[in-house]
DNA sequence: ACCTGAACACCGTTCAAGT
DNA sequence: ACCTGAACACCGTTCAAGT
């Protein structure tokens, strides 16, 4: 029988499967050997199946660092676990940074884990929510990230010697991966020496 | 008579005016006075005209510190601008993430001034691409939270007492630029000293 | 060479009609 | 209460026909 959880659920997998593009109403109701319009006595809108599918990726996001390590530990390996859960699924990434988390459970859990977290790590509680949406941010353009092609800084024609020498200087291998370490490490030893500043 | 850059034009004024979502093709040859089969003779699809948009914008970012400021002071002039230009068009936010940019001018010749004033200012030619896209995801990720109503962490009915005593705690006026500043400093600090360890 | 107008293969969503 | 089937108002894109 057909549910709302059913349906996200089939939307998870039917997301997987076949990517942004392949997740249509029709798509959803073909896998559930339904009609499209069925759909709709149990969803309002498609925006609602991306917000339920979004919630379901956030449950498996790694936060038990909080409750094991000192906050920058903790954060850096949430940090990876974020980055890493929506690289797999990028057209999310515009829905997580815009969707308010009130009818979004595992969300809000997630949300909580982190700001006790940081709390318990000594930072003030008026700077704790600034913290999340800094990390948040740089981990979200990073999922982005890992979806651009690999000659995606090459110039082409065009003149720019100094785009063509850093090219060519930078190492192989998993290059989104090296730009993101680099970068999580620079935030987190900003943080660390703005804590001793403000907290 | 009908070009690609009247195209290109006629398309930044049409997102500037309605959004994203008014920036269709039957829009697009309506504001031109035009079928919308006609566009096809100067642009091969949607994603070009989106392409040379997202140019225009980049022409617009303010790379001018890197030829009067040390490199950290520049970063974050550039940085903000950067953030601000896209804070406009989220829309274009996936889109620059992830295309080439060989056939972008102004896009090329803001990545040669960034890189140049990088390279100048000490950092080692293998890290300079990933410093550059560091930033970059931390500056696309906080466009987008922009774009975040002011309730997003809200957790309504659900158990989250840390993230309630956060959010009553954070101080109200422009929250995403809060987080975008401290997450800016504590990257920038953060880059300094990771300059210093390993320039 | 460049435009029009009709058409195609889709979208998300609505709604009367059935059970 | 929940489904079907037809319909609506769109998309981006193609293509024969005109000039």
């Amino acid at each position: 029988m057909l549910t709302a959880d059913g349906i996200t659920a089939e939307a998870v997998r039917l997301l997987e499967e076949r990517g942004q593009d392949g997740l249509t109403m029709a798509a959803l109701a073909r896998r559930l050997g339904v009609a499209p319009s069925a759909l709709y006595n149990h969803v309002a809108t498609k925006q609602d199946v991306l917000r339920a599918v979004q919630d379901d990726v956030n449950r498996g996001i790694d936060c038990d660092g909080f409750e094991e390590l000192a906050w920058d530990a903790a954060l850096a390996r949430w940090a990876l676990s974020y980055r890493d859960a929506y690289a797999r699924h990028p057209a999310l990434v515009p829905i997580m940074a815009v969707t308010p988390v009130g009818s979004s459970p595992h969300t809000v859990a997630m949300y909580e884990r982190v700001s006790a977290g940081l709390l318990a790590g000594g930072w003030p509680a008026h700077l704790v929510t600034n913290v999340v949406v800094a990390v948040e941010s740089f981990v979200l353009g990073s999922a982005l990230d890992t979806q651009a092609p690999a000659d995606i800084f090459d110039p082409g024609e065009l003149d720019a010697p100094t785009v063509r020498t850093a090219n060519a200087a930078r190492p192989g291998g998993d290059t989104a991966r090296a730009a993101f370490d680099l970068g999580l490490e620079a935030l987190l030893t900003g943080l660390r020496t703005l804590l001793v500043q403000k907290g």
